[in-house]
DNA sequence: TCCTGTTTTGACCAACTGGTCAAGAACACG
DNA sequence: CGTGTTCTTGACCAGTTGGTCAAAACAGGA
């Protein structure tokens, strides 16, 4: 099942495989994983088509490469909720750092809602394992924080699906985001702000 | 610019183009414009390829058809706030809508997010022109509900974008939200409750 | 310098792509 | 029933696709 990809040795190879993630990022995240062609990709790294395929036996693997180095980075700042901090900083964090991800790593987020939207054909195991194992825990610490008083009773599943909706928006759908706004905004700066309010009056206890 | 599609004439033409567009949707709002084939989309449909290209030019028309017909739709619950109407329940009105819009076209859902994704290079006009203009006129009517003070005062335009990304997240994530949540839920009316909650906190006046 | 392992590439392949075309099949209607 | 129109399709085409391969170019240590 697991792909084995075997770490770079030499200074070439390091150098090539990362020009090659890079592209395919670029390619894979804008056109999909079927829209896009190895052709692409090399002369977005500019490699030629052979080269691409000494350094990764197939589109399928770089593909999966990429996918499988996303997950971890998309969900540390979910990791780093921590149960003994104060519950509105905690959430707040989150959702700041996750806007980050979206304002610094836009590839990346368009990557994985590329998968998501062919139904995951390739990420559906780490959804309901990883993602979900992670995601229950932290609901869990949420619920806790709601029956303490510390926050509103707001559903935590719902509430953590709210917080990907939100920051993820800016990055996927940025084009329409810009084009709805006009020139002389700053669409993830504005969103920093209305996020803080919105989930302030969300979690807030009555 | 703008594509002439004749109107269908003979119960015949009816029927097939009404099952291309259909076929098109399902294959499209999965695959993307690059990824989804004439083979595919004429299978799904029931047809030949050569009988796809009796009823439609190209494989471009059939996506700029869908795409259309989508922008009609998907725009509907906004014209239909009323600046006249009670604003919490006009804003909740149109929140809920849009929802039912996820629940029942989810796969149109997926064509524009899809289409989005992509850059918008075949919607950015209807994007900065029609859109915008829509946006900008309901903005309008929301900023001076939140000065008469009958609504909190928050940013028109981000609001308006996180209705449409909380209420699209639920259509276009539908596979992650499910795999998160596990067998035994019902995503989109768990979502009805949740949104009512979150927008009726938001944009109550404080 | 030579030698060995690494890296790069031009030429090639079979499968698939969007699209064409001429001819035949089905239909509507007087 | 005949006939003009609409509908359908098999065969075909040129360009693109993911992927292979053998040979050449290169790097670096002895």
């Amino acid at each position: 099942m697991s792909v084995t990809v075997k770490k770079p040795r030499t200074r070439i190879q390091r150098k090539n495989t990362q020009a090659i993630l890079d592209a395919a990022l670029e390619v894979f995240s804008r056109q999909g994983f079927r829209g896009a062609t190895l052709d692409q990709i090399a002369s977005e790294a500019g490699l030629s088509k052979p080269n691409l395929l000494y350094y990764f036996p197939s589109k399928e693997a770089i593909h999966v490469t990429l996918l499988t180095q996303l997950m971890t980075t998309w969900l540390d700042p979910l990791r780093d909720m921590d149960a003994g901090g104060d519950p509105a900083a905690e959430i707040l964090t989150y959702v700041r750092r996750k806007l980050e991800l979206s304002r610094d790593f836009p590839r990346e987020s368009r990557l994985f809602a590329n998968e998501i939207l062919q139904g995951a054909p390739r990420m559906i195991e780490a959804l309901e394992g990883e993602l979900r194992d992670l995601v229950e825990e932290k609901s869990a610490v949420i619920r806790a924080w709601a029956k303490a008083g510390k926050i509103a009773d707001v559903d935590p599943h719902h509430l953590i699906f709210s917080i990907w909706a939100l920051t993820q928006h800016y990055a996927d759908f940025d084009v329409q985001v810009r084009a709805v706004l006009g020139p002389g905004h700053d669409p993830l700066a504005e969103a920093g702000g209305f996020l803080e309010t919105l989930f302030t009056k969300l979690i807030r206890p009555e």
